[in-house]
DNA sequence: AACATATGTTAGTGGCGCTAACTTTGACAA
DNA sequence: TTGTCAAAGTTAGCGCCACTAACATATGTT
């Protein structure tokens, strides 16, 4: 394949993109997803996704501040499907029932195995990232899912204090399982070989019994 | 202060120490472990050690293998402070106790909060910290720590597969507490003011009440 | 006193993040 | 159709870093 048929394929293949070549910023994106995912988000290298994306070192500074704002990326973008699988299982159960919950807790740690690299660009490497309006509002949506069904499960209309008490050691339960997961603190099959059924019955212990119907 | 005076007072200061000029590898450890608070552990660089301690960048490798074995110094060191704060914590309390295991949580939650850095280096970063028997047996301390008591509370002499599986909920919450908290993904004052009371509640309801004594 | 070894230094390599200056490309208006 | 401009790519280079090889020196032992 010729210089000259590769750059007309790309330009016929990504005709919507922006300007030269086609949507350098998703493949660069796409690039540092599976670069983090392979080598962890500190071994990372932005010359190395611009060899996998076929460009020079330079041409992510036309999209992209700097590292971080690479890595950001990546971050806001899992995110968005960690919170996609959530409301997905979520509705998938009845709605009101400890289930419910416990779905969502199971996609969360599911997606932090799948994914560790991203999970942790997510949550880790502080930087700037709270500050970053973009990433904060995507966690609070994620935050949002669970406050939603433990409101459901306890009958309130609102999410109020008690919601977010409640839900609050739930949510650094899961967590930390997740963590501990990637991590290798904890050898799944040795200790604990059941990890949905340690969340379910430390969920139904947390949140207590659900209300009567009024 | 000449060279010569410079060598002459190191070498008087610290007579116990090895060879050339005194304990370099703690002083390039203790180095480290400050350079960790400050900048990150991602932003901690060997140079910079070496700076801090007055040599050049080649003298970390006569006693450091690399730069991973030098951050897997302050982890370890701080495995074994945290573990030290543990006991001591947990032994005022009444032997038995609830209080003794939220002892040990808080502990948990105090040092993350207190030594982000070096609480990361010691969970994070996997790398090669996991093959590592002397940081894996520390680790495995601190765990024992907990086992203990949360065996004493159920009355059971030995640690059985019970204990285990009551502990590790209680783990995965005080560690995604102290994650979340150094990741700032939750502001104590406004959600959660009371991170201690928040820690007994839900460790009451994670273990049950205590047996009755036989 | 002489040696062997532990522990330091200097100098250098290759990789990285990032920038400045230049070049190419595509869009659009004259 | 063509000239102009801005977007988006390139090359070259800077300074920092991790790490190594080769050399220098101090120390305990004999």
């Amino acid at each position: 394949m010729s210089g000259l048929e590769e750059t007309k394929e790309k330009q016929e293949v990504n005709r919507k993109s922006s300007y030269h070549h086609g949507d350098l910023r998703h493949q660069l994106v796409e690039a540092t997803r599976q670069l983090v995912e392979e080598k962890g988000p500190d071994k990372f290298s932005v010359s190395e996704a611009c060899r996998a994306a076929g460009v020079s070192t330079a041409a992510p500074y036309r999209h992209f501040t700097d590292k971080q704002d690479m890595l950001l990326a990546v971050a806001i973008d899992g995110m968005q499907r960690m919170r996609e699988r959530m409301t997905e299982a979520s509705g998938k159960q009845d709605h009101g029932s400890l289930e419910r919950v416990v779905a969502i807790g199971i996609v969360y740690i599911d997606f932090a195995v799948r994914e560790p690299g991203v999970f942790r660009l997510m949550f880790g490497l502080t930087e700037e990232h709270d500050d970053n309006p973009e990433i904060k509002a995507a966690g609070e949506k994620c935050h949002g899912v669970l406050l939603a069904d433990v409101a459901a499960y306890l009958r309130k209309p609102m999410v109020d204090a008690e919601v977010l008490n409640l839900s609050f050691p739930l949510w650094t339960m899961v967590h930390g399982t997740s963590f501990l997961l990637i991590d290798r603190k904890v050898k799944v099959m040795e200790l604990e070989p059941d990890i949905p059924a340690m969340l379910r019955r430390s969920t139904e212990r947390l949140l207590g019994p659900r209300p009567l119907a009024p």
